[in-house]
DNA sequence: CACCATGTTCCTTG
DNA sequence: CCAAGGAACATGGT
């Protein structure tokens, strides 16, 4: 469930949760899920810690801790990966599948499970560095946009799942933000005019907000063990124009929301892209 | 068995 | 040298 919007909820949901709660115990059921540190180092820096504020830097989790003192003592950082997922749960409660690593807490339990193992987490004392602007941040304008995007004869689609580049986005709402846009995904970065960019800059921010509001309002109103599969639950649904499901990715064959022309899978990469043939026209 | 998969980083090829 | 593609990581689902 990892792009910018299903980390954002998750950390919302987290951090009132989390707040005060005293790391007592660490279980390690995958080693190779602990990043940079062996098991024993990682555990010597948690035990005893206290959260704090919880929050997120692109894709990762970032979990403020304080010494049992109260001084403030870095971060655990966790990045899903593909497959990884957060939850908190009762002492007694059944483990989630696939538990990497479990967090005993003075009440209850955060549980960091990973099917495919790609995540990792970290314990970090600055934040995390290299990585692009946060499309979300007031500062990000249209001006920033078009200097991370940069001059480079990339495809606009690939440059946009850069961490690098802009933090955040990945495979699934690189395509929906590029059809918000009405911009084809192979257009090379640098041929983008600026009215484009602009565009693209007004999609970018109201396709992911529109997702953080959907994927908190599922976890509102019932479903709380699958909001953060929201995407899939709504396959299929996206033509209603806005609000739930995608408008593109994973609907290849399906009609587009906007002209009715079935939308095609092309390949990018080695990965999967969603295009509309009527709405994002290869030139400009 | 074949092919797909929400991420990131590194290597190879042209 | 640069950019684009592909592989690798490790595993499960269809």
């Amino acid at each position: 469930m990892p792009e910018l919007p299903e980390v954002e909820v998750l950390c919302r949901r987290l951090a009132p949760r989390l707040a005060g709660r005293i790391l007592q115990r660490v279980e390690i059921h995958r080693p190779a899920s602990i990043h940079r540190s062996s098991t024993r180092t990682f555990t010597g820096h948690c035990i005893g810690r206290v959260f704090g504020p919880v929050s997120r830097r692109a894709k990762r989790l970032l979990f403020g801790l304080n010494s049992d003192g109260g001084l403030p003592d870095g971060f655990l950082q966790i990045h899903l990966g593909m497959t990884g997922r957060v939850a908190i749960g009762d002492s007694d409660q059944e483990s989630p599948a696939y538990p990497a690593v479990t967090f005993h807490l003075d009440h209850g339990r955060l549980v960091f499970s990973d099917a495919r193992g790609l995540g990792r987490i970290d314990r970090v004392w600055v934040m995390p560095e290299g990585l692009g602007p946060e499309p979300l941040d007031p500062e990000f304008t249209p001006g920033r946009l078009a200097t991370a995007l940069g001059n480079s004869s990339q495809p606009i689609k690939v440059r946009l799942m850069h961490p690098q580049c802009l933090a955040g986005i990945g495979n699934i709402y690189a395509a929906e933000c590029l059809f918000e846009a009405g911009i084809h995904p192979k257009r090379p970065t640098r041929d983008l005019r600026e009215a484009e960019v602009h565009r693209l800059h007004r999609a970018i921010r109201s396709v992911l907000s529109q997702a953080i509001h959907v994927g908190w309002a599922a976890t509102r109103s019932g479903n709380p063990a699958k909001w953060t599969l929201f995407h899939r639950e709504t396959r299929g649904l996206g033509s209603d124009g806005k609000g739930s499901g995608f408008r593109v990715y994973d609907r290849e064959g399906a009609p587009c929301p906007r002209c009715g022309l079935p939308i095609q899978r092309i390949r990018q990469a080695s990965r999967s892209t969603y295009v509309c043939p009527g709405c994002q026209p290869l030139k400009p």
